[in-house]
DNA sequence: TGTACATCAGTGAACGCGCGTTCACTGATGTAC
DNA sequence: TGTACATCAGTGAACGCGCGTTCACTGATGTAC
């Protein structure tokens, strides 16, 4: 059963998108090949027509969440960004949440063309963050770069952190208050 | 082959001690049950004599992790762990660093009680950090906590993020320099 | 435009493999007398 | 203190299961005439 060109296309970005969401969701170790194509409406033979393994589609899903989060983070200004992303709404669903804050634990054990992806991902949100920097010149830009670094890592780490501590407890929304009021002020 | 009851309670440490170090180093699903019995020295068959479930031994070589690093904590002032820390040579050695750095993705996904022991190991964390704070009065000491929580946040994001690039891109260094500056200043 | 054929995305069974867990067995330790 | 026996940590084969990947097959699409 051949399929037009374009379904062929269109099928294929789905199977990256659904992966992207699962694989935020569940860790990249928690997704099945079969899982995800089923979760794609798919059966699993075919997979291997549109991805020569399972990690080059891991890199492929992460570069579509980081498209995804760019996207978002350029209609927002830095203090819309952090009120956002320290939210509970972003800690309680990974699954529409940001890669980095997701899986970055286990990107650090993945092959490289998934950390090239991860590397570009966040090189991707901190040129998306400091679209008016071309004003400043090249010290005051590196500055506000390596601040906006800082404060991407505290972002992401406190999701991870808040993700980490049990639902209930109150520790888990104690790290995302502390990290809002440290990116506040 | 009966063995003493002293080196029965020897053997169980050594097991959950191996498993610490195995664990940050490839994570959860990177270690398996005989694996890990075989790098303690002895055969898969017995595990199930000590713990419960895999999911009891994580718990507790995390909880293990946790009074490790307390113990390193305490000998440091904050600037000093900050330095230790965010080092090239934490990031690139995470079987003998931080367990909130080098699982608390992984940690997400796992049942409550390895959570829970998490979210304990960063309370005790914040109180190894925090010992000197008995002097000052009750908004000080709750403001002083945020800070160093925001700080923690922070840091386990910079070592998370950093391992999650490859080797030799500059961003690793980068990110760790940016967060030293923002931790420092 | 109509026909005959090659292409190839998608199907579903099958592959070897490693996983967490169970179990019958061993034999030195610890205990009861 | 010495002996007979119960205990149980550790062994290694086996369990069912799900994994990533392969493969022969199907049949609508795209192409050549």
């Amino acid at each position: 059963m051949k399929v037009s060109k374009a379904q062929v296309q269109a099928n294929r970005a789905h199977i990256v998108d659904t992966a992207s969401t699962l694989f935020r969701e569940r860790g990249y170790d928690g997704v099945g090949v079969a899982d995800l194509m089923a979760a794609a409406g798919f059966t699993h033979g075919g997979f291997y027509k549109h991805f020569g393994s399972k990690a080059d589609l891991m890199a492929e899903a992460a570069s579509c969440g980081f498209t995804q989060m760019a996207g978002k983070a350029a209609a927002l200004d830095t203090a819309q960004f952090v009120a956002v992303y320290l939210s509970r709404s972003h800690r309680d669903n990974p699954r529409d949440g940001c890669t980095l804050a997701a899986l970055c634990g286990d990107a650090a054990r993945q092959p490289r063309q998934v950390r090239e992806t991860f590397a570009a991902g966040l090189e991707s949100l901190l040129e998306t963050l400091g679209r008016d920097d071309r004003d400043l010149d090249q010290q005051e830009r590196q500055a506000a770069r390596a601040r906006r670094m800082a404060a991407i890592a505290q972002a992401v780490g406190a999701i991870a952190l808040s993700r980490a501590c049990p639902d209930d407890a109150p520790l888990a929304d104690e790290i995302l208050e502390a990290c809002r009021a440290a990116l506040a002020g």
